[in-house]
DNA sequence: TGCGCTAATGTCGCAAATGTCATTATGGTG
DNA sequence: CACCATAATGACATTTGCGACATTAGCGCA
């Protein structure tokens, strides 16, 4: 498990060491302390999830840890034939993909597989989109998953989803090649850069 | 028994050799010496002991024997007074305990943390409580976490819950210490340890 | 634009914790 | 027994945390 010490911090975000000390004291991030004094560890995950909460520029050296299975994308939508249609188009263009139609499939496996890409409906039964946005986006290990915001509202409900972190939309009804396009846009760009800016 | 050297432990925490037979040395970290020079063992509980006592995040290769030690739960509730109290109650039995309200939480937090239990409302507005009772079942690497199911609903809701592969239920309502001896009770059952292969 | 306020960040110095290095010794393996 | 990766140790170099105080940055307001 790597970790970064309060200085190694301050060089990467250019900034004095005692100012991280105090995001660490006021929670802006997580770390924990070492026996004696108590100095202070960040995780790489967490590290990572704070640069991406700021929009701060991932550093060069720090980019190859967020590679994780690039090829894998996460299929969020609790209509199975509306899932069942974009998880063709996606394997026959050579990804992996994996369903999950309610909230609770969806989290456990975007923990677990890591995917590089998630496909959310923003309008499903019982889950707030973009609840599970800021989540992501605010979660150590996972906030690098680029999100696909895919739904019927209407314009502004789904830039407000751009706003709270998801990284493009795609109104229904799209065509297949609209799809791919999207999404092969959105992996091309180089991991851990924050897309929508 | 499974033990550390100092080396492992310093690859774990990482931090420099030295720095942890410092921490043994002065106590803060305890182990055992070898006959010859006073070589440093530390057991597999010190250590865990060790990074629980200073938040230190456990490292992957040791999650899953900690699973089977572990004190934490999970609290699955919507209604935020409701998880508060359970979760007062659990943290003044020495439980550490994190909060879910809803699905997608849920599983996210019941991957990462890998909790010994959790505890379930069986009625969550967008959740179909059993169908996540039989998802954790059914999935490698969570199927072990015990389940206490929380609800209002009648008797044979619930039986159907235990059906589907929960460990125990609580009508609400109910008092503190049914809580609490619901779950010492079935923490104290060794379920865990048939977990994982 | 300039003013004033507040919160955030930077600076400095010291003591404590941690890292580095070279050297010597151990444990495990064949 | 020889060999090698690893561990312990002392001496010394760096880094870190923290308190106290100086400087900015951001922001509303006239």
């Amino acid at each position: 498990m790597k970790t970064f010490s309060t200085g190694d911090i301050a060089k990467y975000c250019d900034v004095n060491l005692r100012t991280v000390i105090r995001w660490i004291d006021k929670g802006e991030l997580e770390g924990f302390k070492l026996p004696g004094r108590g100095n202070n560890r960040v995780t790489e995950e967490a590290f990572l999830a704070f640069l991406h909460r700021h929009n701060i520029p991932v550093p060069d050296d720090l980019r190859e840890v967020e590679v994780v299975n690039s090829n894998r994308i996460l299929i969020v939508d609790d209509e199975v034939q509306i899932a069942k249609a974009i998880q063709r188009v996606l394997r026959g263009a050579g990804y992996e993909t994996a369903l999950a139609q309610d909230g609770f499939r969806a989290g456990s496996r975007l923990v677990k597989d890591k995917p590089a890409l998630m496909t959310l409906d923003l309008s499903m039964p019982g889950i707030d989109g973009y609840e599970v946005i800021k989540f992501v986006r605010e979660t150590p290990g996972i906030c690098h998953t680029r999100i696909l915001v895919i739904s019927a509202l209407e314009d502004d409900k789904l830039q407000e989803a751009l706003e709270v972190g998801a990284d493009a939309y795609l109104q229904k009804p799209f065509a297949n090649s609209e799809l791919l396009a999207s999404i092969e846009k959105m992996l091309e760009s180089p991991q851990g850069l924050i897309v929508n800016n």
